[in-house]
DNA sequence: GGCCGCATGTAATCTGTTACATGATTCT
DNA sequence: AGAATCATGTAACAGATTACATGCGGCC
């Protein structure tokens, strides 16, 4: 049975880079690393990288085209196969799930921004109405624990997280109207 | 060589909870499954849970007393040692770090409420501290990146995630001092 | 001479999750 | 009759981290 991949979004990201241009694992790594673009985003640690090339390369979701270059060690150059963009297109179409939301919408933001502003204008209406949702949760919740209780004061601190984010999500529609 | 703790503030939770009074380990699970009190704040899952109570036992943080019940299977009733009470001493007299700064703070607060206002006091004083220069940090590198790029707006999350941090650290403060 | 960059990985270890085993009792 | 609660864990697996191996070329 062909195990696909589950919630963390470091393996959309790496197809999501490799459908821009193909490359190999150490120039991932370097991009990766960077302190702008995607690198601000998401980090990955040098073993755990090649670990998660074999499994997509396994997946057939990319695949490697070994260029020898005369005495340094061959590079292994990663292609985004038809299988691997149809995975990421996936993702990139589905609205980030509570749990490490953060990274993941961050990531697909990324991408969204470089594609069709229609894409970027989807994402964000979906994950702002998400966030909302959230917030009403968490409001209902705190609502009904005792007023000085320390319960309270947790479900403040995350109604104050989701209000800057809910923000947030608004000057990220401003910004891609901008550029649009 | 004696391995202590490291990161994770899981570990100093369990030993505060014993700090409180003796449990076995299907309580303190029950405990933290709650939705209330530190239960809102972390949970541990069963195998894990009695994992980790076998590893302060060998660090001799906690010692148990086995209390046979008729039929039932015996409990393990978990004390906090002396080493053990000084460990914890130690963790809730540091900062909260960077690296999930909410889930120890959050754990810190719950025990400081408890005990006398003054430590409460400077736990709150010294993670503002740090909140403030994080901040500082992230407005310094969100200013010298380019005012129209992603980077930019990755660093504005940041910023409202860290100043809403701020604005209910004051509330805590408030909280603490109303009931002093 | 020694360290850094290039480029690939493997091996050992640690942490966490899922699932299961046991076996009596009480709830539906 | 079947499920949940009590109370302990073990075993298998998945993921990430740390450290190391290889080997050449260029920089200080």
């Amino acid at each position: 049975m062909d195990k696909e991949i589950q919630a963390p979004s470091i393996e959309y990201c790496l197809l999501g880079l490799l459908g821009e241009r193909p490359m190999h694992g150490y120039e991932l790594h370097r991009e990766l690393s960077r302190k702008t673009g995607l690198g601000l985003i998401w980090t990955v640690k040098q073993a755990q990288l090649y670990a998660i090339l074999a499994k997509l390369e396994a997946e057939a979701l990319i695949r490697a085209e070994v260029r020898v270059q005369g005495n340094r060690p061959a590079r292994r150059v990663f292609h985004l196969s038809a299988k691997g963009e149809e995975v990421f297109d996936a993702w990139m179409g589905a609205v980030a799930a509570r749990k490490d939301f953060r990274l993941d919408f961050l990531a697909k933001l990324y991408f969204a921004r470089q594609g069709k502003p229609e894409a970027a204008r989807i994402l964000l209406s979906e994950q702002r109405r998400l966030c909302s949702s959230w917030l009403a949760e968490m409001r209902e919740r705190g609502a009904s624990s005792a007023d000085r209780d320390l319960d309270a004061l947790v479900y403040r601190f995350r109604i104050g997280q989701l209000e800057s984010m809910l923000a947030w999500l608004d000057e990220c529609s401003a910004y891609i109207e901008e550029r649009a």
